[in-house]
DNA sequence: CGCCTTTGTGTTATTATTCAATACTTCTTA
DNA sequence: TAAGAAGTATTGAATAATAACACAAAGGCG
């Protein structure tokens, strides 16, 4: 008999696999195979299975005394997959390394991914949040400066997709959650050609980003920087990153040009 | 009837799915079904359901045209899995951008992995070779300076084991493959407290590293700076970036005395 | 331009592999 | 120290993955 669900070329294992990874977040530390099972929905069995697996092949560490779990460095080796043959990214760096220098900031590379966007290189100048250095961090495009700004150059239709499928929920009393509002800022944004923000995802966090267009003229990335009052203000933000990001984007999207894919 | 391998909580089609990921290297961008099927062992059956189910997973992308699969963003997400709690990388963030400052040279974080090492944070100062910016790079323990001062500080009966194991072919004309030859160079590391290397994985490429002690004591990790022939001689490598990545590594080490795991 | 090779897709019966139930062991804590 | 919870190990049953095959589509070559 073929799967349940359709598709007779689905694995069903491989997502149980990822759905054991998935557990692991940001509140989830080390996990226990009963809490795995808890957390991915898989009975106690399964979970000691794909747990058990993952640990032989490396993804997972394991506590010989508390017997818990850990995802383990070899996961980190995936993002050197991707990113090895990223010319995206091989563009982007060392203008983000230049830019970077100009106030001493910060800078990002987004790249987009449906209802998230997805940092994908990381240029730290200064000691913020530990997990805001972090390359492969995904954070909701529609509260987002990176993530308004490749809204704010993409089909509508498309937008008004993303934006209902989003779960927009505030992350922080200012957080704009209206889907009318959030099309009255994609305006602006198409209009000033860069997005900033202010404390949209974290308080006191202001984020400028303008959109990378790559060689087909489509947008799928954002330069990004992030700073906070009150060592900046808003208006320093537009006056002096705004420029600098799109800039930074318009150089970048400029090397991609004529470099279509192999 | 339980699988052959003789553990019966191993999921084989994990692994098989992991080994597809894995046929995606720094020579193999994109690959078709018949290549994964070569590259990884399975059948070409196999190899379709598995590249199908990572697909839909969206950790490869489909091209649409060629029907040829690559690595996705999503993959990059695997990387934050890991580094979000670690407390190593936390406390070592700050002190490598300080540190990478003095002389302008990027400065990464390299993590024990046996055979291996895995860069699992990189501060880019200035453009170099791409592959060597980017976060979940593994390079050889047995001939890399992070690698070497690593296998330092560890017993020697796990050094025999590891270079052992090692498939130690000369990456350069210089590079050290020697069994012998490396132990009189990992006498020098514990004498210098760092290591320095010249052409080593790369021409021209001089590393300088120096190795972190967790709370426990034991060393899993090292501070690495490269820089690169004609602008720095290996004496001005070793006067000024030694004692940089000791002190660097030695901050990092005494942040995390006393911070014992949860 | 049409033939031939190569590569990707879809379907099937077969059975090996995963599954879930259960018993056992170890650790925690009251 | 006993009770309970969490992790481990085993096993028969049957599901879900398999491998072989047939079909379709694309690419190369004369």
């Amino acid at each position: 008999m073929p799967p349940a669900g359709g598709d007779t070329l689905f694995v069903g294992s491989l997502e149980k696999g990822f759905r054991v990874l998935a557990a692991f977040d940001d509140n989830h530390p080390t996990l226990g195979v009963t809490e795995i099972a808890q957390r991915t929905g898989l009975d106690k069995s399964a979970a000691q299975r794909f747990s058990n697996t993952l640990h032989k092949l490396g993804y997972l560490e394991k506590d010989a005394t508390t017997r818990r779990y850990t995802p383990a460095r070899k996961l980190v080796g995936f993002a050197y997959t991707y990113m090895r043959h990223n010319r995206l990214a091989e563009r982007a760096m060392p203008r983000l390394i230049d830019a970077g220098k100009v106030h001493n900031t910060t800078i990002n590379l987004a790249e987009f991914m449906d209802t998230d966007v997805i940092y994908t290189i990381r240029i730290p100048q200064q000691t913020t949040a530990f997990a805001a250095t972090l390359t492969g961090r995904c954070v909701p495009t529609f509260c987002t400066s990176a993530g308004l700004a490749i809204l704010a150059h993409m089909p509508e239709a498309d937008v008004m997709d993303i934006l209902k499928r989003s779960d927009r929920h505030p992350y922080t009393p200012r957080t704009v959650t209206d889907i009318d509002q959030i099309l009255r800022i994609l305006e602006r944004i198409r209009r000033d050609g860069f997005c900033a923000t202010y404390g949209q995802l974290l308080p006191r966090e202001i984020s400028v980003a303008a959109v990378v267009f790559d060689s087909s003229g489509k947008v799928s990335a954002a330069v990004q920087i992030p700073i906070y009052r009150p060592k900046w203000t808003l208006e320093d933000a537009r006056r002096l990153l705004g420029p600098l990001t799109v800039d930074t984007a318009r150089g970048i999207s400029s090397d991609l040009v004529g470099t279509p894919p192999p």
